[in-house]
DNA sequence: CAGTGAGCGAGCTTCCGCTTGACTT
């Protein structure tokens, strides 16, 4: 038996450390936090000085036992979890919980999983930082606190089963406000002039600085220009450097795999994990921009064999974020002499992104020769001013440019391009002149990975939270993820060519959005709702002032139960006046007058989502009269909806015809436009408007429809028309009605089912417990 | 999923941060 039981978070982790550490030390993981406290009301006694009540969930209690029996086994037990406010405090639960002695337990820290630094944590053991537990209690209670008393209230005064915390509704609030400056935004038109000198090769690209905003300016300035003479005014020529950028923190990481592979945050997170379990990369889950000493002497090993000498440059990088708690290593292949893996294709690339991004950020800057050259118009003051650049090392680059969050690359055009040689006092031949009419841009929609970042920049969240967060604030329908059409917009371009300025009008496709986050209308309330209720709380600068105040308190400079006790009583205060005095927010808001009813219509957010209501609500003189409803489509919203869209709501659903003696009804579900017909669906295609299909082209639909259900169909019945069995996606199904059943696999012949048999599967999957739904079983 | 939106009331929901698996229609 071993005389030593060293407990770590991870079990990769775990197992990497015994390698290390030899017969005398079993290392084992807690999996993470090993308590939490009670879902019951009851988890803080606030009238007792905040006292907690903790417990080790189901999922947990197996863990806890072993470490338990093992931790009566040894002689020592060493307490190894992360150097950081929830490492501590794993620390102190698992010391807590296991019944530890303080004579035989020993708390040591790492910021790596080398060698040295584990022998090196093992010869300087010190005893738990209750400072630093107490920060940690105090942030968890202040979370349980903020969490447990807003959601209640929004279930109250807008919908059941909402949410509100100190992370997520700041991260729903900042798309909210993002959303309204880009609706609010009013693009301006300006002229942007480009000259093209000379033919070929030897051609390039110089521009204007000025803008005209009028179209008469730029027509006069290209006028001015047809017979003017075009001199090399002055050339400069300048040294330009670019240098690195510092190896990937968790949030870098799911930014560049964003814009580099298309990855969601979480499925970037989802590979890492994998490349981690493989011993591929060092841990994923990290704030910290430093690597170990031996990465850096491994990183310049392999940068000097694979690149020469001069491409090595070592360096250290700090920091940005205010917030960093830098627990661990930056993430970087275990081995930097491993430039691939083995392992499926995403995991290829991610790993791959990571090794370079690793290994530039020890080599040296790239160098560039900047050319500008300005060129003087012979009938006009202004000047126009081309730019070249040579790279003259390329340094870094040879591995890896980070790209930027700025997709519009136009802006680069010429930036990068070479000059001709050119000599100054040079007459320049003139290609073609054009003055394109060019539209200010409204600020970015976020995307997932660009929130993380603003997140970061605000120190709200931490890296193991960045991904749920993001998926927290879908579930909850309080911002989507969509793809939205653009639309069409024209622009001028006035072109000089051969002595003559001609006109013409083009067509560009604008404000077409993909993979971007979207705040819905009910996110859109609640963020309103907490905003005027609760101001402090979703402050972008609410956690950046509360994790000032964990540091004193880890620091021993206060104490957490006054900390604690001074921001619940005020807060404590306004959940109640809210309570009381709010009325209930519905987003409602007035259109205007139904031009032909002469009835106010209005939007709101009701028990099924966004909704138009033409007439007043019913009332109780009036029981006859009933408002006509009609719900929001996919892309709208109550905020920026028009009179004009609300009425065109009213026109479907629509019969179209009759076939076999049944109305064919077009209308707009959730998935998009309908045809519904003797209670059958079929989806329209997008190029046909649901506002005119035509008897023939719904009939058609139909038919179609019904041939490719035929070519699914394995089985049909005579007892019941409505129970079949179909070739699906993922095999053979039955469908019972509404109910998909999945058939068992050892059934192993579809065609050999009986209508009996199909009836005792679908009777028996409905009585199955669906995952994560207790009350399911409890209604039953 | 498939054209709803009243009001009542039981019983439910909910936070953030550490970790991995167990789930797959």
């Amino acid at each position: 038996m071993a005389k030593n039981l060293l407990i770590v978070e991870s079990p990769a982790k775990a197992k990497t450390i015994e390698g290390y550490l030899g017969k005398d030390f079993t290392v084992k993981s807690s999996y993470g936090h090993i308590r939490d406290l009670v879902k019951s009301e009851d988890a803080i006694d606030i009238a007792n000085n905040f006292e907690q009540k903790y417990e080790v969930p189901a999922d947990k209690k197996q863990i806890v036992a072993e470490l338990k029996k093992l931790a009566k086994e040894a002689d020592m037990v060493w307490l190894a979890s992360d150097e950081d406010r929830e490492g501590e405090a794993i620390s102190w639960h698992l010391f807590d919980t296991l019944n530890l002695k303080d004579a035989t337990t020993k708390r040591i820290v790492f910021h790596e999983i080398t060698k040295p630094a584990i022998m090196a944590a093992i010869d300087n053991p010190r005893k738990i930082d209750y400072n630093l537990v107490n920060a940690q209690q105090a942030r968890r209670v202040l979370d349980r606190l903020v969490g447990f008393e807003l959601s209640p209230v929004l279930w109250k005064k807008v919908k059941p089963s909402l949410s509100a915390g100190r992370v997520q509704s700041v991260a729903v609030r900042i798309i909210v406000e993002r959303e309204r400056e880009i609706n609010k935004f009013k693009s301006e038109a300006a002229f942007k002039i480009a000259a093209i000198f000379g033919k070929g090769k030897q051609s390039f690209k110089a521009e204007l600085a000025e803008r005209y905003s009028q179209q008469e300016d730029a027509e006069k300035f290209l006028t001015d220009c047809i017979d003017a003479d075009f001199d090399v005014k002055s050339l400069e020529t300048k040294p330009a450097k670019r240098s690195p950028a510092a190896p990937f923190t968790t949030s870098t990481l799911q930014q560049e795999a964003s814009r580099k592979l298309g990855y969601s945050v979480s499925r970037t997170m989802q590979v890492a994990q994998k490349l981690y379990e493989a011993g591929h990369i060092t841990y994923m889950r990290t704030d910290s921009v430093n690597l170990s000493e031996t990465a850096l002497q491994a990183a310049e090993q392999q940068i000097i064999s694979a690149y020469g000498d001069k491409y090595h440059q070592h360096r250290k990088y700090k920091t940005k974020s205010a917030g960093a708690q830098e627990a661990h290593e930056a993430i970087r292949p275990t081995y930097f002499n491993n430039h691939t893996i083995d392992g499926d294709n995403s995991e290829k690339r991610l790993y791959e992104l990571i090794w370079k991004r690793a290994i530039a950020s020890q080599m040296s800057e790239a160098q560039f020769e900047k050319t500008t050259a300005k060129i003087s118009i012979s009938t006009r003051k202004e000047e126009l001013v081309a730019n070249g650049e040579v790279m003259k090392f390329d340094g870094f680059l040879k591995v890896y440019l980070e790209s930027d969050d700025d997709e519009d690359d136009t802006q680069q055009d010429g930036d990068n391009a070479m000059l001709p040689p050119l000599t100054k006092g040079q007459r320049l031949e003139l290609e073609e002149m054009l003055a394109t009419e060019r539209f200010s841009r409204p600020p970015a929609r976020y995307t997932e990975a660009s929130l993380v970042k603003k997140l970061e920049e605000l120190g709200i969240g931490r890296p193991s939270t960045y991904a749920p967060t993001i998926s927290t604030i879908q579930n909850r329908g309080y911002v989507v993820k969509e793809e939205r059409e653009g639309k069409q917009r024209k622009f001028r371009v006035l072109t000089l060519k051969n002595k003559s300025v001609s006109k013409e009008e083009r067509t560009e496709n604008t404000g077409a959005e993909r993979g971007k986050l979207f705040p819905t209308d009910i996110g859109a309330v609640v963020n309103d709702f907490l905003v005027q209720h609760f101001k402090g709380i979703v402050d972008f600068n609410f956690t950046a002032k509360v994790e000032k105040q964990f540091d004193e308190i880890a620091q021993g400079l206060e104490e957490w139960t006054t900390m604690i006790g001074n921001f619940y009583k005020p807060f404590h205060a306004d959940v109640q006046n809210t309570i009381e005095t709010a009325d209930k927010a519905t987003g409602v808001r007035d259109l205007g007058i139904h031009p032909e009813k002469g009835e106010k219509v209005s939007v709101r957010i009701g028990r099924y989502g966004p909704f138009v209501q033409v007439g007043e609500n019913a009332s109780d003189d009036n029981k006859d009269y009933k408002p006509l409803y009609a719900s929001l489509r996919t892309g709208q919203s109550i905020e920026t909806i028009t009179l004009e869209e609300a009425l065109e709501l009213f026109k479907l659903p629509k019969v179209v015809g009759e076939y076999e003696g049944k109305p064919m009804k077009v209308a707009i579900g959730r998935f998009g436009p309908y045809i519904s017909h003797n209670s059958a669906f079929v989806s329209l295609p997008k190029e046909i408007d649901p506002l005119d299909v035509t008897e023939e082209q719904a009939i058609e639909l139909i038919t179609e429809k019904r041939k490719k259900d035929a070519e699914k169909l394995i089985k049909a019945f005579d007892e019941d028309p409505t129970v079949k069995v179909l070739n699906g996606r993922w095999g053979p199904y039955i469908e019972f009605g509404k109910q998909n059943v999945k058939i068992p696999k050892d059934i192993t012949d579809p065609l050999t089912l009986t209508f009996e048999q199909c009836k005792a599967l679908a009777d028996a999957d409905s009585k199955a417990p669906k995952k994560g739904s207790k009350k399911f079983a409890k209604k039953k």
